[in-house]
This record gives C-alpha cells, structure tokens and sequence, in this order.
RNA sequence: GGGCCCUUAGCUCAGGUGGUCAGAGCGCGGUCCUGAUAAGACCGAGGUCCGUGGUUCGAGUCCACGAGGGCCCA
C-alpha cells in the first residue's frame, strides 16, 4: 500500500477506457443503486430517443446532463433508479421504412402489406440500439440499459388504453369532424407540437379576384387568399361589420375594399364613390367563382365575422370552410355546406373537373390563370412568408377538415397553468415564457393520426347501433372479444385491426377504428406505462411519480415536456416533474447550426477518441449555462484539457511523486489540526471549504455549470498559487509538522476537488479518488461514485484571510511587474521591497508577507502603511458611502478633493480625515468616506494599483550577485538533470567550470548547492566523467558535469 | 405580426441588489520563472460594453425605442 508516482504524460482516452473496465469488474454502477437501497429516493425520466439514427454531438450534451444529477444525488444519499426508454413508434420510424423499401405513399404500404410494414418498422426501431448503448456507456451516462421500457410492448400499449380509457369516461376523448393540419404525403392529420417543429419560409401565390355582385353589375367584392386551390370550394366571404368599407371607381369598374387597405390594394389612382360600415355589405349576393356546386339561396354571399382584420389583405375574407378553422365555424354557424373536392391524397376529386387528380398546390398556377382568363383576377404576385411543413417529409402541410379524435386539453387549462407554477425551470424564463405561452394558448390535442406503426386508438363502434366503446385493457379486451383473440397477441395493425367485440347493448359488432394515436402520446404516458402501470409495479409507480428531474433540448416544450404535463394533469392534476433543464443548441466552431446538408455535423467519438468523455462533458457544463448555445469544435475540448484537466493532474502528479518518496501515510500520519497550520494551509482549507459550498449550491440548483466553474477556479489556485509557493514544504523539508501539515492539506484538497468533480467527470475523478485513495486505504469505498459528497467545512472558513491572500498575490503580481520594469530576472536575488498599503489587510498577516518575499526573491519585504518620501497620495470620496447622502454634491466633493494639494493630501490620508469646504460650509469626512489611493512617485522602481505601491531596492551588491549566480547555475544543472532523464531522487556528483566568478560564488555557496541539487560532492577543480553539458551563465560559457553515483 | 433569449477584447465567456480605473481564458508579440507542469508569471497590442434616447450626482448594469442574431408561436 502506498503512492505510485503519477506519470506527466497522460492519455485521457486510454485512462477513460480503463476506468469502463473497472467499472464494469467491479459492477459499481450496480453497487451505487444497492448502496442506496431504501434510502429516499429521487426520481430521473429518461426522455425515450428513437434509436432509428446515430446518435450525435448534441445528444452527449442532453446525456451528460441528464447523468450529472442523478450522480450528484446518488452521493447525496438518495436512491436514484434510472430506467432507460426507446421510443419506438410513429411517423419517423414509417419514413425511414418507406425510404428502404421505395415507396412514398400509403397506397403503396397498403399494397406491400401491413403487416410485413410494421414487421420492417419494429425490426428498424433498434436498428442503432447498439450504438446508442455503445455512446452513452462511452461518455459515462449510468441508465439502465438491461432492462428499459419500449413504446411498442403489449404492456406500455396496454398501460396507454388504460389513460386514453380515463380521459374517455370523464369525457375528454372525442371525435370531431375539424379543420386539422394535414400532411398530404403522409396522410394524416398532425397535432399543433409536430406542426410546430416544420415552420419554413416559402414564396405562395397571393392572388386578388374579383367577386361580382349579383345586384350591382360592375361593382366587385375583392378578396385576397394565398391559396388559390381553395377558391373552387368558396361558400362565401366575411366582412368585419364594424369596420369601414369604400366602394371605389377604378376604371369602369366600382371595387369594395376595407377603407385602410384601399392604397394598399388599389394600386393605381381610385375615386371613393362611397363609405360604407362592414354591416351594410352583408347579405349580398355575388357570382361563384366556379360553378362546380349547385346553386342555392344560402350560398355566395357576404357574412359578418369578428375575425376580419385590416391588417393584411382586402378586409374582405374569402370563406373555404374545409380548409379553415374560422370558415367552418362560420359555416356552422350559419349552416352553410362545406364543399371539400379534394381527396385524402391532397388531389382534387372528379368534383373538380378541369384538375381532378392534380396536387392542390401545382394546380394553383392553373387556377389563377383561368381567373385571369375569366376577368376575375385583379392581381397576382407572391406573397414570402413562413408556412409549416410537415417536420418529417418535408411536404407543406394543408388545412384540411377531416373527421378525427381530440383530447380536450383546452377544459384544464386552469389546471395545466396551476401545475406549471409547481415545475422549477433552467432557465427560470421558460416557466412564463416559452412554456407558460404554450399553456396560454393550448388547443385540443389532435391525438388520432391515419397511419399503421403506432398505438392503436382503442375504440370499437358498433355496426349495428353506433354504440362506441373504448377499451381499457387486455382483460376487458378478451372479455368482450366476439372470438378468440389470436394468439400471440400484437396489439398493432393490422392484427388488432381483426378483433371484433359484442355490442353489450345490442349485440352486434363492434369493429376498431383504424386511427392510431400521435406518438407524443407514447412518449408523454411513460411515468405510467414504463411500469405497466396500474397492471403491475403499483408501489414503483408510486414511488417514481412525479419525477424529481428531467432534462432534455428546449425544443422539447412543445414536445415530450408538454405531451408529459398535458397527460399528468388530466390524469392526476399534478405535474409530472418537479426540475426541468432545457439545453440549447449545439453550434459548430462559427456558430452555425449543425446539419447534414451544412455538413459540419461534428462525430462525437472523433471529440471522445480524441480528448476523452470528461473533456467533452467538461466543456459542455463549464462552456456556458444550459440555456445558452453551445459553439462546439475540437480546439475548444482541447483547451479544456489543457487548461484544467492537465493542471488538475500535474498537481496530482506532484503529489504522487512526494508523497510517494517521502512514504506520506494520510491514514497514520498526525494531522496538525487546522489552527495548528500555516496561513498558506488555512488559506487552501478556507478555499476548499467554499469550493464545496459553491458546488453544492450550484448542484440543488441543477446548475452544474457554476459548480464545474468553481471547481476549474479552486484547481487554478491549487496549482498556481498553493503548490507554487510550498513547493519547498514535501520532499527534503526541514520542518516536519509544516511537512505534515503541508501533505495533509494538499492530499484533502485532492482528494475532495475528485468528489467534487465526481458528477461532471466521472472518469478523471475516480482515476484520482482510485491513486489517492484506494491507493492507501483497503478500506475505503470502492469507487469515488460509492462515496458521500463532501460536507463543507464552515469551521475552515476564512473570509478574511481569503481576501488578505488576493492582496498578496497581487502584491506579488506589483512587484514581479517592477522587476520587470527594471529588468531584473525573478533569479536575482535582492535586499529589500518596501510595500506601502495604508488600508491593507496584510498588516495582520504578515506570514503572507512573507510568500511575497519569496515569490519576489527579495531578502526582506517591509509592509509600511504610509510613505512619504516614494509614494503620492490621493484621496477621492466613497461614492457609493457619500453619493446617498450628498446626491449631485458628491461631485462636488470629488472635486474639492481633487483640489488638494499632494502635501495636504498626503495629510488627509495619514490622519484618515478630510475637511473641505461645501457650498460655503465645512464638510469633514473620515476614514469611512474616503478612498484613499497611493501612487508611485518618480524616480523609484515602483509598480502602483489597487491601493498597493511595491518599491524594489534595486541595488545588486557583489554578495547579491554571487547568490544570483549560484541560483542561475543550480537552475541549470536542475534542466541538465532533468535532461539526462535523472530519477528524481538520484544522486550525484557535479563538477562546474567557467569564470573564476561563477567558481568563487559556488564555492562560497557549495553546501547549498549540494543539496539543492542532490549532489554529494561538488568539484571545482577537476572535470569529471558523465553527463557534461555547456550553458551560458550571464553570457559566460560554464561547463558542467553529472555523474551518478550508484 | 406576437413571445422569449442573446449582443462586453480577434475567439470563448465572467461581470448579486447602479458607485466612477470593465475582467478572465485562448490567440498574438516580447520578457521571465520552474526538478509537478504539455504548465505558470509579467509587460504590450487589442473595448463606441450593439445603437439612440431617458432615469440618476453616477449606467455595461435600470427604462423606452431601434438594429442584428437565435429559438418558438401565428
């Protein structure tokens, strides 16, 4: 048992692989969960992938994400079951299929066989299971990858019917004969979250015609549409009532247009014959413009509907109840027909003649040029704006009515809005943004779609009396069978399809509706249906309910977070999860969006192989908040690694390399006790102490990015501040309670940064926890994962010293930039720094003092709080103590201040008050409202800021020399040594020969040389075999030589 | 047309409740330090804090309007 030195040469990948198989010997996920057996538990949803594609740059950000909770929890004592999901049905697993197979459309399906379709469908779904498994294990995402729920099983269908069976007998579930979004080449209606995924711009038609008025020959109604394939099943037209109308000569013609509008539509010179309101239009009659339909007494005419506006258009509205929402209401309403010559195929029907079997949209340029012919068109153009098309095949998507099943999402509304306030959103803006909007504005959900590979919609009607009935489960499914069910069961089409029932009230057949349901249902029902529930696994169910966090792309409001809440609360009027993080987009390197026709879709393994899992995880919690795009590209992951993972490991490496020579026993070693320490020490501890209370901080609140950005802050003082001034304190120290106290505290602070990391790198922090732990304690948890989260340690807090320790160091920074300024190298040693501070902390603490020095390489470093011969004052007010009080005066104030001459200010500052006068009164100010500056005077090598002037004496004295020149040359034989691949601890024998300078300063220095540089002998005289090297000592040609001895 | 978010150095990002000198990292040029360091320190170049107006003694920060970008809705 002990420390192995660390090698500096370190390949993150290859450590990563190794930590896997750790890992999977050691079955330490497994040995986390059973570690937490009947501790409270706290529940993760994993948002189901289809796996029908590769997995890629943006879903390691999701997934480390959705890993770094459940991790942090799991130390924090809590059960943290993980359940992995596929998503398995639905529109993209169709179109992948109709692509392999060629075909693109349902009549094509129907005639390849349903069956066989939903064969192909089912066997591709896991077509990329293996690579997903294979990332996510990669990366570190602990899930449950044996045993995970799947869409398309018996059981989570059957769990689905049981919820569709509880909204149906409350009510919630109904058909509608309704204008719905509908995909022409999929043939199905879409609901209003898949149509929201395929908004696009695109150029249409904008076309105005003329509608002749019947009565008033020469006088037309104009309407404006940018779907002229509607026109042939116009019923009517709406006018706003209130709203007021001109009726304009334009030529010979008269032309009626909402008054607001009249410059904008009527282009040339117009004469206004009239004014008239809106409600004085209706009821007039006008010529169809196609005479497809017969004629009849309701039809053609003009109508008033609130809905008009004068924003667009002629302010008259042509009326096509089948393709629009608010034209079926006005249909209804006033019991008009709806005419509907096109087929389910987006073509028009033989109701059409001149374009029966035309695509609606290629017929508009058609359409239009019959109009034109016929005099009716007024003017056309195109109109660029955005549309949806459908998010899957891309084809734009028509309003269409059609008969269909809703859920009536819009009923509990209230309760939806209510639930929200109980979900804690990252970022916060999303709870009243994005996703209270949503709310706002919820529609019914268009549930049923016309496909084959989904869940069935599990209602039955009978042929004989209508009766519907839907079907709740398996039981009742057998139960009300009328034959045999067949055996094995498949729930999907076209076998459920083939499953008649008895009529329970006259006893006829009752045969299923062919619709499935949108698969956002699926995915929605999964707190239910991944248990089976309310079949089986009642108590998991109610133990994973709701789920304490989820997270997945923004994106994702109108998708699986909404199809997840809408179900809960209608269920259970309760959220269905209680911490949401939505993570933005992943950019590429010029912050361009990745996509496959771009072709800057980054390979997350080139990222992995490359620079390993931790690196890439790293950067995407540290890089910037979930909420906020991510540029991603291999210079970036790169820089993570160099900035922090290779620091992080050199100060490890250090460590291993002392303790390891030294035989450093954390467990048997005394520990000083904290007070016992030096200042360097409690300062480390206070750090450390506040490390852990920001990172716990930033985890409760499903912030990882600050805490991975606390952890690369403490590591930089780690290595740049606290290893770099001890260095002295391990190995050959002098002092062994400082030795003591200087292992402890860097061994602590290891040992806690890699439980602190534990969550974010999983990797690196267990290849650190396994040499500075495991290494010395059998007895220790097995993994780094096993352990508990480290408490922070108040007592070890010292605010106080924290901030006397910035004051040092940018002492330090003040003096190293004077011994630049005077260049004189760090190697140099001098005599004195005077460091002038009047309102310093560090004149109670003059241990830091003393890094200062040595960080200087000055002999003696005197802290002064005034000094009048090298130093200026300058006094100016607090403003943010003295701008409340005085308001616009404080300017005043600065001014007079300003005044001063440097005598009186150099006064003011010593005693700490100021009298100056104020609009003709005397204003005395004291310590508490003055900023007192100092800064350097001329002629003094000096460096000045922040309160602080450094002063070096620069005088080099011939002692002061010869030291440097003793430092210069134990520097060079430290490189020689190094170069000639020396064991750390190797002795040796030197011989140094050159100027009778550089041979008279090591002389008088020889002892210290000799130990510096671990030599047991250090001739002068003679040259030795060995290790010979020449260098330069302040220009002058040295020769040395090393020779080991055995 | 509406909603939300963003805009700070060449790049990536920090900048509680306004307080008067705007910071870090990377990159660039130079100097230096180092027997843990593939690191690090110092100096230098590099900023209209997107713009305009307002509130205020004081605005990167608050307000209004606008511009550009992103996401979402209609």
């Amino acid at each position: 048992m002990g420390f192995s030195p660390a090698s500096p040469r370190v390949n993150f990948p290859e450590l990563e692989e190794r930590i896997l198989g750790f890992w999977a010997e050691q079955d330490v996920f497994r040995k986390t969960l059973e570690a937490r057996q009947g501790c409270p538990q706290f529940t993760f949803y994993e948002g189901p992938p289809t796996a029908n594609g590769l997995p890629g740059v943006h879903h390691v950000l999701a997934r480390a994400y959705k890993d770094a909770i459940p991790r942090y929890r799991t130390m924090r004592g809590y059960f943290v079951p993980r359940k992995a999901g596929w998503d398995t049905h639905g529109l993209p697993v169709e179109i992948e299929v109709e692509k392999e197979l060629g075909i693109n459309s349902k009549r094509e399906i129907e005639a390849y066989g349903v069956a066989e379709f939903n064969r192909r469908c089912k066997e591709s779904v896991f077509r990329y299971e293996r690579e997903w498994v294979r990332l996510s294990e990669r990366i570190g995402f602990w899930l449950d990858y044996e045993r995970p729920y799947v869409t398309y099983s018996n059981e989570y269908i059957e769990s689905v019917w049981w919820i569709l069976r509880q909204l149906w007998d409350r009510g919630l579930l109904y058909q509608g004969y309704k204008v719905v979004p509908y995909c022409p080449r999929c043939g199905t209606p879409l609901s209003s979250h898949e149509v929201a995924l395929g908004y696009r711009e695109t150029d249409d038609p904008s076309v105005i015609v003329r509608l002749r008025l019947t009565e008033q020959p020469g006088t037309s109604l104009l309407v404006w549409t940018t779907t002229p394939w509607t026109l042939p099943a116009n019923v009517a037209c709406a006018v706003h009532p209130q709203v007021a109308y001109v009726k304009a000569r334009q030529g010979d013609e008269v032309l009626v247009v909402a008054k607001d509008l009249a410059d904008a539509v009527l282009q040339g010179s117009y004469e206004v014959l009239e004014e008239v309101r809106g409600e004085s239009l209706v009821g007039l009659k006008y010529e169809p413009l196609f005479r497809f339909y017969p004629e009849g007494d309701r039809l053609w005419r003009v109508w008033a509907a609130e809905f008009v506006t004068t924003e667009e258009g002629t302010g008259v509205v042509h009326m096509a109840p089948a393709y629009g929402e608010e034209d079926m209401e006005l249909a209804r309403r006033h019991g008009l027909p709806v005419f509907h010559p096109v087929g389910p195929d987006g073509r028009y029907t033989e109701e059409v003649p001149p374009w029966a079997g035309r695509f609606v949209k290629d017929a508009d340029p058609e359409i239009v040029e019959d109009l034109r012919q016929r005099g009716l068109l007024y003017r056309a153009g195109t109109y660029r704006h955005t549309y949806p098309f459908c998010w899957r095949c891309d084809s734009p998507l028509l309003y269409y009515a059609r008969t269909s099943w809703h859920v009536a999402v819009t009923r509990c509304k209230e309760q939806l809005l209510r639930a929200n306030e109980q979900i804690r959103w990252v970022p916060e803006h999303i709870q009243r943004g994005r996703f209270g909007n949503w709310l706002e504005n919820v529609v019914d959900w268009a549930l049923s779609r016309e496909r084959y590979w989904g869940t069935p919609l599990p209602i039955w009607v009978c042929e004989a009396c209508g009766l519907q009935h839907c079907v709740g489960s398996l039981a009742e499914l057998r139960e009300m069978a009328a034959e045999p069910l067949p055996q094995p069961l498949d729930l999907h089409r076209p076998y459920v399809d083939g499953v008649r029932l008895r009529c329970p009230r006259c006893g006829g057949i009752l045969r299923r509706v062919p619709d499935l349901i949108d698969v956002w249902f699926d995915s929605g029902a999964m707190p239910v249906a991944q248990w089976h529930y309310p079949f089986e696994n009642q108590e998991w169910f109610e133990r994973s309910f709701p789920a304490d966090y989820i997270c997945e792309g923004i994106d994702q409001t109108r998708g699986w977070f909404y199809s997840l809440h809408a179900i809960s609360v209608l269920l259970f009027d309760r959220p269905a999860y209680r911490n949401c993080v939505c993570l933005e987009l992943v950019l590429d390197e010029h912050g361009e969006k990745m996509s496959k026709s771009r072709g800057n879709v980054l390979d997350p393994w080139s990222l992995i192989q490359r620079f390993g899992a931790d690196a890439l995880r790293w950067f995407f919690f540290s890089v910037s908040p979930p909420g906020m795009p991510k540029r991603l590209g291999p210079a970036a992951v790169e820089e993570v690694v160099r900035r922090f993972f290779l620091t992080l490991w050199n100060t490890y490496v250090f460590f291993t390399t002392y303790a390891s020579l030294d035989r450093f026993d954390p467990l048997r070693w005394p520990a000083p006790t904290v007070n016992e320490r030096p200042a360097l020490d409690r300062w480390l501890l206070s750090r450390l102490a506040g490390l852990v209370a920001e990172a716990t901080e930033a985890m409760e609140a499903y912030n990882p990015t600050d805490a991975a950005r606390a952890v690369e802050r403490f590591v930089e003082d780690l290595s740049t501040w606290y290893v770099r001034r001890g260095r002295r304190r391990y190995w050959k120290a002098r002092d062994v309670q400082d030795q003591r106290s200087a292992y402890h505290t860097l061994y602590e602070a290891l040992v806690t940064t890699a439980k602190v990391m534990a969550p974010l790198a999983p990797f690196l922090s267990e290849e650190l926890y396994q040499g500075l732990v495991r290494a010395v304690d059998d007895g220790a948890p097995v993994s780094v994962h096993l352990t508990d989260w480290p408490q922070a340690r108040e007592q070890d807090r010292d605010v106080e010293l924290e901030r006397a320790m910035e004051e040092a160091r940018w002492v330090a920074s003040l003096g190293r930039a004077a011994r630049s300024r005077a260049r004189i190298r760090v190697r140099q040693p001098l005599a004195s720094a005077v460091v002038v501070a009047p309102q310093s902390l560090l004149h109670r603490y003059p241990e830091l003092v003393e890094y200062v020095s040595e960080e200087l390489n000055c002999k003696r470093v005197e802290l002064v709080g005034q000094d009048s011969a090298r130093v200026e004052y300058e006094v100016r007010p607090r403003f943010d103590v003295l701008g409340p009080r005085y308001g616009p005066k404080v300017q005043e104030l600065a001014a007079a201040l300003d005044r001063l001459s440097p005598a009186e200010a150099r006064r003011v500052a010593l005693e700490g008050r100021a009298v100056v006068e104020l609009a003709g009164e005397q204003v005395e100010l004291g310590p508490e409202e003055l900023d007192v500056r100092v800064r350097q005077r001329e002629g003094f090598v000096a460096e000045a800021g922040r309160g602080f002037v450094v002063v070096l004496d620069t005088r080099i004295t011939p002692e002061l020399r010869r030291e440097g020149l003793v430092r210069e040359l134990v520097h060079h034989v430290q490189q020689a040594r190094r170069e000639a691949e020396l064991r750390v601890d190797q002795r040796i024998v030197l011989s140094v020969a050159g100027p009778a300078e550089v041979v008279e300063a090591v002389r008088e220095h020889r002892a210290a040389v000799a130990e510096e540089v671990l030599a047991d002998r250090v001739e002068l005289a003679r040259e030795l075999e060995g290790f010979r090297r020449e260098v330069s000592i302040l220009g002058e040609p040295v020769t040395l030589v090393l020779q080991p001895l055995p």
